[in-house]
DNA sequence: CAAAAAATATCAAACGATTGCGAAAAAATT
DNA sequence: AATTTTTTCGCAATCGTTTGATATTTTTTG
């Protein structure tokens, strides 16, 4: 079966090519009667026009690339569920990749961009990457690219994310208010930049704020090596009567040592993390956490492709802000 | 910035589009000195073949279109990464989209699709879908179609989904087993095939096997219509001793009402639901489940979409085995 | 050394749509 | 009735690539 083309209702109606484009597209040089009757069979022949044929010939391609290290991520789903909705309503379709977190399969995301002459890209940079040359280059080939929540640090990118720093003072200020003696705070891996500026901020602000409070910093990589640490450090007869968990993973692996050691929330422990609010509310009691929404970011995301589409460069670095939503576990 | 094409390489090169072409692709009339020159140049100019030229010419695409009610799911989530990882592999990219379970939106989506004249489409259909006629106007146009997981009942279609029924059987087995007095099952929404099939086959197989065994049918859209089920049920002198959760989504809704009314889990009561594992293994003690994987559907729909796409038509309908996966709940 | 064979590279026509420019037909003006 | 204006439409080039057919050069062979 073959597809209908404009060439096809040219034929049909005994028209040129581009009379009939041009009716399809309600030019005014072309009358009435002409259009009805070209509307006409295009609807009966069900025509849809070629993409292909579109982007070639206007250089311009409707489609934005996403490349996020997992898909099956209640951050990046939620992140992509965003920009899908705003690209849709925009005309926009999405190619989604994911990188698996490994740098030679994000080169290859990237390249099948290029091939696709999207007209933009969100991207999350996998965990290790360190060649940015290609984005580099797509900027230069007026590709604009937007990082979003892992971006690169320097300068001449647009970047979101969420506001990390804030993130991990509110949840200190949370803890401080709670009276907290002896803090656990579990962060996320230590490579990732975001750990080290979580893990810094809220370093920091204890040490100005509440200097006299006892904190233990450990950094986890997984579910498995959260719950690990925590019943390690649970295990120390100065229990600790706080503590943090920088990611919805890390809540997961501390939440499973709580329930298995049968620790009473709030009394025996006070719980906060940070999440977008799924992973929270799966407890009881629920769990306080500062919430950081992938959806907001997403949104975010997308008002800057399109402020980079228009209006040339604009390289600036936007955070979401983020809110305490208190649970009962505090 | 203008992008690199054969035409530029062969301007420098002082030789004809057709022997750059043919060069880059490693064909056996370009000797081997040419290629040499070729390929230095495409790379040292970053040269990437148009994707849109190569499908204008060649009539194929290299993308599947997806369609999801949502992204953000941790079953189709699941389903999208591995069909994306299949995809890859063989050279394809994906356009995914949500439907919302709206079915205008999953009509516009077919649309997008079909002016991208993707290779395929996998799609699952949206809760209150009525109207096929786009999907089959597709598959007599030679786009292959893979509905998973809500797949429409009409035998003209290639489907592949869970092993529904026997899910639910596998489920009423294990509560057999448990010797279970009264029991709660609670199902998802009403209005799915799905939800009916899987109750119709846990109820039959409980009124063949166990007819004793007192049983509540009853059905949540969302996870705190289940709570509340469930609260409502278990407030009855006649409290269940066992409940079976059909969805993560009302698993959840279960579970929110077991932490706060501190019931414990099995002694007091049993529970057993179908899931792909994620959120069973967050309560303790973990919550036996009924494996469905969305990964596992996924992996099967690529082969069916591959098998549709070289040999003709496949029309079967497919599912994927499940398996019981003992937790602590039972 | 000429002719046949093999190796190498080019020509040109698609694919389906867009669009500036010019042409024919119809309508309006003198 | 002749000319100008307006309406309506067609011509043809273009986007970047592929590919069957053809042309040119080099090598082999009798």
């Amino acid at each position: 079966m073959t597809n209908t083309t404009l060439k096809l209702l040219a034929q049909q109606l005994q028209l040129s090519i581009s009379t009939v484009s041009r009716a399809l597209k309600d030019h005014p040089d072309i009358s009435a009667a002409t259009k009805a009757k070209v509307h006409a069979l295009a609807n009966s022949l069900d025509y849809e026009p070629n993409a292909y044929a579109i982007q070639l010939r206007t250089q311009s391609s409707k489609i934005f690339g996403v490349i996020v290290p997992a898909i099956s991520n209640l951050f990046y789903d939620s992140f992509i569920a965003a920009v899908e909705e705003e690209s849709r309503k925009n005309g926009y379709a999405l190619m989604i990749l994911q990188s698996s977190n490994q740098p030679e399969i994000e080169l290859d995301n990237l390249k099948i961009f290029r091939q696709n002459r999207v007209s933009g890209v969100f991207a999350c940079l996998s965990a290790n990457a360190e060649n940015l040359d290609t984005y580099q280059k797509m900027t230069e080939k007026e590709i604009p690219v937007v990082f979003f929540d892992i971006v690169p640090k320097e300068n001449k990118f647009t970047k979101v994310r969420m506001a990390d720093e804030r993130c991990a003072i509110i949840a200190a200020e949370e803890i401080i208010k709670r009276n907290a003696k002896k803090v656990l705070a579990i962060f996320g891996d230590a490579g990732l930049s975001i750990s080290q500026k979580r893990k810094n901020a809220f370093q920091s602000f204890m040490e100005t704020y509440a200097p006299k409070v006892h904190c233990t910093y450990v950094n986890a990589s997984s579910s498995a090596e959260a719950e690990e640490l925590f019943r390690k450090q649970y295990g120390k007869t100065q229990k600790p009567d706080t503590v943090f968990a920088m990611t919805d993973e890390v809540l997961i692996g501390i939440m499973k040592a709580v329930q298995a050691l049968e620790i009473k929330v709030p009394s025996q422990l006070g719980v906060i993390g940070i999440s977008n609010g799924f992973i929270p509310n799966l407890y009881h009691p629920k769990i306080s956490y500062v919430e950081t929404s992938g959806y907001e970011l997403g949104k975010l995301a997308f008002v800057q492709m399109m402020a980079n589409m228009k209006g040339g460069k604009t390289l600036t670095e936007l955070t979401v802000e983020v809110k305490f939503v208190p649970g009962e576990s505090m």
